[in-house]
Order: structure tokens, then C-alpha cells, then sequence
DNA sequence: AAGTTTGTTTACATGATGTCAATTAGGGTA
DNA sequence: TACCCTAATTGACATCATGTAAACAAACTT
């Protein structure tokens, strides 16, 4: 197998990583520490990774395949109606950000005095929001999108409540369980931006 | 006038950080160059902030006082209704937060790495979340509260969603509008947590 | 067994925070 | 004016983290 010790070294740093990170932000943990945890010298760690910065966001894509995001939002594209979609992608969303969260957060704390960190956090917002504006597209293909509400706009706002943030301000912060969290914001969702049923 | 120049000393020194906290974030920018932009030497800074994360809170409370909060939120507590008093606090929020995201979202940042600006965070948002709950109050007081939502949870709900990462999505990065952000709060707050009104 | 990749060790340059001591400048008061 | 106290400056230093470099050792490949 090529260079699977290199993979090795690669894959314990970024479990030290993750962990340390997690724990204390980019700031509260040094690449000393990283590298003792991951029982390897600092200087190997600029053998895998060209910075501190560029270790993090390795750190979240690695995060984000141990997670199998794309599995997870099968069933999304899966689904027979644009609501059932709605529902599904809802409940994808609160299935991954409980295990993408603490390394999410830690991205973005981070990207305001990085580039690197800017670059990931965008590539994820930008790859969540066009899964949400699909399925804004499949509820106007099917007819059932609010009435004042452009695809755009309902994108747009449904990103922003299906966000990392509303995950930390509910969950992490107010401690809302995650089954409620998640009829909540089905509920809400149906709410705001699917037509009512028009009474015959 | 007592200590006047200290205190001038002092407001400068604050401006400068806000400036450039706010352009380059908490770990973009030096002391050294704070204190260049300000006129005074990097120890002056000492005199003033025990370290640079006490600078970073000071610049916030600062800030809150030139925007002048309390100003700002009567309207809600001079409303006479309830709903007014929900319209009033979306407003104040709208009008608050444009003048106070640069300097919170770096607190934000930096709270994961800093005591000092994790508990400036929370106090914050502790204070934002009481403001909101007697909102809540208001309204199951004149049975207007929708039906399901507890007083508690619902101040959850709109303090999420009135928060500074809200403001971020839509506003920062969407470029939602201000008034059309301000509507699309009003209308999409109402409909979640106002009962409809009886039908006769 | 030889050669290449990977990792270690040691050393060093740089830059930031934070501390100290000695000295100077400013403002108010006798 | 002379004096005093506070605030600010100057210069030096300790510490710590990131990032670079070169020489050497270990581990895999062929």
C-alpha cells in the first residue's frame, strides 16, 4: 500500500487535532501539544500540513468525511415530494451539525484572522446554501412556495435559520432537546415558507 | 476636571482598537500598532487594560455606550400593546445591530480562546435574552402567545433569531436590505409565536 | 543490500504579549 | 514661580508560539 505510514502519522495528527482544537480553539493550543497528543514531533506536523491554519481546515474536511455528510443527505434527493424533501433536509441538517459543530465553530472563530479559514467557511455556507436553494426550486416547481417569497429570499432565510448558529443558540446554549429542535424547525419552516392548502 | 487626560488618553486608545479590531480581528492586529494609530506608546496601553483581551471587552462596552442601547430600546417599553411592543423590539434590534456587529462578532471570535470575552459574550446575550423574554411575557399576559409555545421557548425561538448571526447571514452576506430585513423578521415573528386572531 | 521516503533532533529567526525600572512631561496647587 | 503627583515614555527583558533549515535515523520498497 503507497505511503500508508504517511497516512498513519497524517490521520493521528488529525485526530489530535481535532480534539485539541475542539477543546480550546485555534488560539488556547500550540503545535507542541498537537504533536505530543499525536505522538509525533512538531516539525512532522509541517511535513503534512504548510501551517497551523491549513492543519485546521484539513482538520474540518477530515471531520467532515468521518461524518459521511453526502450519505447523510441522501435521502434528501431521495424524496418523492418537494415537502417531504423540505422535512428530510431539515432532518439531515440536525442529524450532522451535532458532529460537525465544535470543528464548524472553531472554523469560524478563525476565519476573520485567516484566509485559509475564510476559504473553507465559505466553501461550506456556499455548499449548504445551494442544497437549500434546490430544494426552494422544488417547492416552486411543485407550486407550494409562499406567496411573497422569491426562491432567492426563501433560500436565503431558510439557510440562515438552518445554520451552525441557530444549532449553538438552541442546543449548545439553551439546551433545546434535539427532537424537539427538529419539529420545531420543520413546523416553522412549513410555516413560513409553504403555501396553505387552499380550502375548497 | 479630574484625570481628564487620562480619560482622553483612554478614548483614544479605544477608538483606535475598535478601528482596527474591527478591520483586521483580535489576532490580525498588534498592540504595538494600536498604540502607534493612537498616539501613544504600546506600555500606555498597559496602564489602561490589563492585557489585550481586557482592551478587546473595554472596545466593546464602549462601543455599546456611543451606540446608546437603553436609547434605542424604549420605544419597547413605552409600547402599549403587546404586538407594538414585538414590532418596537424588532426595530430596536434592526437599528442596533448594524452599529454593534463589527465590534460583538469579534468578541464572538475570540471568546473560545479568552475568558474575559466569553463572559463579555454572555452577558450580552444574557441581557438580549431577558429583553426578549418579557416580550414574551407581554404577550401570553394579553393572550395573544401562539398556541404550543411556552414562554420560554419562544423567547428562545425570536432570540435566535434576533441575534447577530442572523444579521450576518442576511444582512453581512445576503445583503438583505435593511428594510426588507426588518419586514421579513416582523411578518415571519409574527406568524410563529402570535396566535391568530379568533375567527367570530 | 541499496536507495528513497518519512520522521526526528537540534538550532535558529521572527514576532507578539506582558513585565519592570528609570526617566520625562503635564496639570493642578501652594 | 516652584512644587508635586499622576500619566506617559523609553529601553530592556522574559517568555512563548510559529515557521524554517540542516543533519541524521528509521522504515519501507525494490
Amino acid at each position: 500500500m503507497v505511503s500508508s505510514r504517511r497516512q498513519q502519522t497524517r490521520s493521528k495528527i488529525l485526530e489530535s487535532a481535532r480534539r485539541l482544537l475542539v477543546e480550546r480553539g485555534f488560539y488556547g493550543v500550540g503545535l507542541e501539544e498537537v504533536a505530543r497528543d499525536a505522538g509525533v514531533s512538531r516539525q512532522a506536523l509541517y511535513l503534512h500540513f504548510k501551517s497551523k491554519a491549513e492543519l485546521l481546515v484539513a482538520t474540518a474536511q477530515y471531520n467532515h468525511e468521518m461524518v459521511g455528510v453526502d450519505e447523510i443527505l441522501r435521502p434528501v434527493s431521495e424524496a418523492k415530494t418537494a415537502l417531504e424533501a423540505l422535512d428530510a433536509g431539515i432532518a439531515a441538517y440536525v442529524t450532522i451539525q451535532p458532529q460537525i459543530y465544535d470543528v464548524a465553530s472553531v472554523v469560524y472563530a478563525t476565519r476573520r484572522s485567516d484566509q485559509a479559514a475564510e476559504a473553507a467557511w465559505q466553501d461550506r455556507i456556499a455548499f449548504r446554501r445551494a442544497n437549500i436553494r434546490q430544494g426552494m426550486e422544488r417547492l416552486q416547481a411543485e407550486g407550494i412556495l409562499a406567496d411573497g417569497w422569491p426562491v432567492d429570499e426563501a433560500a436565503d432565510f431558510a439557510w440562515a435559520l438552518l445554520s451552525t448558529h441557530t444549532y449553538e443558540y438552541l442546543v449548545v446554549e439553551r439546551r433545546w432537546p434535539m427532537d424537539q429542535f427538529l419539529s420545531r424547525l420543520q413546523t416553522i419552516l412549513r410555516r413560513i415558507l409553504v403555501a396553505e392548502p387552499t380550502e375548497v
